[in-house]
DNA sequence: ATATATTAAGACCTTTTTATCTTTTAATTG
DNA sequence: CAATTAAAAGATAAAAAGGTCTTAATATAT
């Protein structure tokens, strides 16, 4: 897979809880991970780590949960859920797992992969939670599992 | 990363070994898992998969090795490695893992991923193993860690 | 035929990823 | 302020990926 299942429910995590946002509600762990299917215990570490990066809002308490104010889900990207779970390395590094390529000494594949990476991370920038949650919130898209 | 270690590592074999096939070479395993900078035991590992999966041909004893005839390699495609070590999910399932996402039931990131994706098939069908041990003869393309 | 060089196979170990459980911290409400 | 609800943190466990070691099988050359 492209991500890493952490990071799978993680992007997963973030929609639905941008989602709610939109209609002014917050989530709790439990309707997160039966949402969108996912094991409760691990869902809560990984939505830690988006709450430290500061992708998520988390409220302890009593009609607590987490939630992503609309202002900031306008300018959040999918590349930072992905830096903050699986890190760059997908975005950045060889193909092959070289350090030493680069385009003077490029590794066998490395022009092969250029455009595929350089879309990859485009559309990882462009693409925002907003932009997301709006396709779920217009029944374009879905969490089915 | 894109591909697990052991399919980085799978490429790398193969380019090397197809480069020495087109020398009428072949090449035993201490020479290709120290040119290519991987662990010999579980470098064997993985030749032995490409093997079974005819990517590469085998041979016993005194003046074995690996080899790839010519002829295999200009329609030996780096889908046929990709596939015999990682298996076709990167090709195919969605990004976010759910099952149940389609064309018609498409999760939330599944248009911006669309094109991606088919460009990376794309690639992987297109390019042969020819193809990339030709660059490396011609001096265009580097195996250097 | 025998010794040798080489890959194949299978058991084993280590590290990382995935997942769970328990305890602590913090916010809300009565 | 006490009780309750919910997330944070940390310790632990299971599974998968990454990696090693030993023994077997097989081809070659003498």
């Amino acid at each position: 897979m492209i991500f890493s299942k952490a990071c799978e429910y993680g992007i997963r995590a973030t929609v639905l809880i941008a989602q709610h946002s939109l209609n002014g509600e917050r989530v709790g762990l439990k309707v997160i991970a039966k949402e969108i299917a996912s094991p409760e215990a691990f869902t809560a570490k990984i939505l830690q780590t988006l709450s430290r990066n500061k992708i998520v809002s988390s409220i302890k308490g009593p009609r607590g949960g987490f939630e992503i104010p609309i202002v900031n889900m306008e300018n959040l990207r999918l590349y930072q859920i992905v830096k903050a779970i699986d890190g760059e390395e997908l975005m950045e590094e060889c193909g092959l797992g070289l350090k030493a390529c680069n385009p003077e000494k490029p590794c066998p594949i490395h022009h092969q992969f250029k455009d595929i990476r350089t879309n990859l991370v485009k559309m990882l920038r462009e693409t925002t939670v907003h932009d997301l949650a709006i396709g779920m919130k217009d029944g374009a898209t879905f969490l089915k599992v």
